[in-house]
DNA sequence: GTAACGATCCTC
DNA sequence: AGGATCGTTACA
């Protein structure tokens, strides 16, 4: 099986690791040992507390802390009363960001990727460089893509809406 | 305590 | 166009 991607890959800036991870696979281990392959075709960057879109704007909270580690573990938080949405940290310690993902080859939308992945809080904080149920491998199948600006983020003001911070595969 | 609201999705 | 559904947040 393909290698884990390492730390550094996270560690970099938030606008860096988001497009990188399209076509990057998320490998999934069910309980009953069941691997699933994912190919990741959608992502959008959440970058530092000046942006009003991303959480951590409102400062460092019980919910949002955890986007204040270092790069490389997954943020997950409930939306709308019902759908979970997957995040990975990234960047350094102290430096808020992450990238949700958005949709799979298989699936679009985010919380329909985490309702087929079995993805739920227990997940918060899940390590992908150590994790038995849940990581990403990065054999390098280079990919285009094109951007957009970030969905459902109308609150945040037309200076952060209008960022190019959605990374789609063509 | 209390109230308002969302990085969504499905059904009308 | 509207409802589901509840944790998080802000404010009193």
């Amino acid at each position: 099986m393909d290698q884990r991607l390492p730390k550094e890959f996270y560690t970099r800036d938030v606008l860096e690791v988001a497009p990188a991870l399209l076509g990057k696979k998320i490998i999934r281990k069910g309980a009953s040992g069941h691997i699933s392959v994912h190919v990741i075709s959608e992502t959008e960057a959440y970058r530092g507390t000046e942006d009003k879109a991303c959480h951590a704007s409102k400062g460092k909270t019980p919910r949002t802390k955890i986007m204040f580690e270092t790069g490389g573990i997954l943020y997950m938080y409930l939306i709308y009363g019902m759908y979970w949405m997957m995040n990975i940290v990234t960047g350094s310690r102290e430096e808020p960001q992450a990238v949700l993902i958005r949709g799979l080859m298989d699936v679009s939308g985010p919380g329909r990727l985490t309702r087929s992945l079995a993805l739920d809080g227990s997940f918060n904080g899940e390590d992908l460089q150590f994790s038995e149920r849940i990581w990403i491998t990065g054999d390098g199948d280079r990919v285009e893509y094109s951007t957009t600006p970030r969905v459902g983020i109308d609150y945040a003001g037309a200076h952060w809406k209008m960022k190019p911070w959605r990374y789609v595969i063509k």
